[in-house]
DNA sequence: CTATAACCGTAA
DNA sequence: TACGGTTATA
């Protein structure tokens, strides 16, 4: 289901509202491609009508961002990266607003600070993955975007406490990098259920996330990151409703 | 290659 | 008690 109309009230400009829901990639096109490469997917594409990856946000304000997710459930993650953000510099016309931190500030935060503020084990990896990241120079996570995608990949990986699943986070959603296909739990489900039944009682290993990425990109070619979002989120919403929450 | 425990806080 | 990505280890 693909709506043809938008009635939108935004305090920008339409061609940023544009922008920032990349308007000018075809659901249709996405959707109808992904049908017909899978056509057991209808049910899992027509459940979350409209869902669109969003623009690559700010590469390093994700790269921090996705490093509070692992191990981790929405509500924290998102009490920890406003935490994060706290420590950021206050905005000169809105000082009820922060701007997310440098990666020099998050490195000199002291993992005792983190950990007060219930980032456990976290409190220590997250500075050590600022440090790596100044390490390589200003423009590095930026300059990924003109690596490719696998490089990228590859690249993200030898930062520590980034694994596989953070680096393709990074690249979907901080590198504009629309064939990346993050594997979680929830797409791990879905995975097995659509593709690998025989893959139903073992767990994720690093080979067969690299094989479910590679079938995703062979099946649906450059926007199998938007088809993963689909599966993810139809996951993620029957297991909420599943255990009966929101 | 695969499986497993540990890491931490939350919620069932 | 189960859960969730990464890492280290077996």
């Amino acid at each position: 289901v693909v709506a043809d109309r938008y009635d939108v009230r935004s305090n920008r400009g339409e061609s940023e509202f544009r922008a920032l829901f990349q308007l000018d990639v075809s659901l249709r096109d996405v959707l109808g491609n992904a049908l017909s490469c899978s056509p057991e997917l209808h049910d899992c594409l027509a459940s979350q009508p409209g869902l669109r990856v969003l623009a690559q946000s700010d590469p390093e304000e994700v790269f921090f961002s996705f490093l509070c997710t692992p191990n981790n459930n929405v509500e924290r993650i998102t009490r920890m990266v406003r935490t994060l953000e706290s420590f950021g510099e206050p905005f000169a016309d809105r000082p009820d607003f922060r701007r997310f931190p440098q990666a020099e500030r998050i490195a000199a935060i002291g993992e005792g600070a983190l950990r007060k503020a219930g980032f456990g084990y976290r409190g220590k990896t997250i500075p050590i993955a600022a440090k790596e990241l100044i390490e390589r120079g200003a423009g590095w996570l930026n300059g990924l975007k003109r690596a490719g995608y696998r490089e990228a990949h590859a690249e993200l990986l030898e930062i520590s406490g980034v694994g596989p699943k953070l680096a393709d986070c990074i690249c979907l959603f901080g590198l504009g990098f629309s064939e990346a296909v993050p594997v979680d739990t929830h797409l791990w489900q879905a995975a097995c259920r659509e593709y690998f039944p025989e893959w139903s009682n073992v767990g994720l290993t690093e080979k067969r996330y690299r094989e479910i990425g590679e079938l995703f990109r062979s099946k649906f070619g450059r926007y199998a990151g938007w088809v993963h979002q689909y599966m993810f989120l139809d996951n993620f919403t029957r297991w909420r409703s599943g255990r009966g929450r929101v």
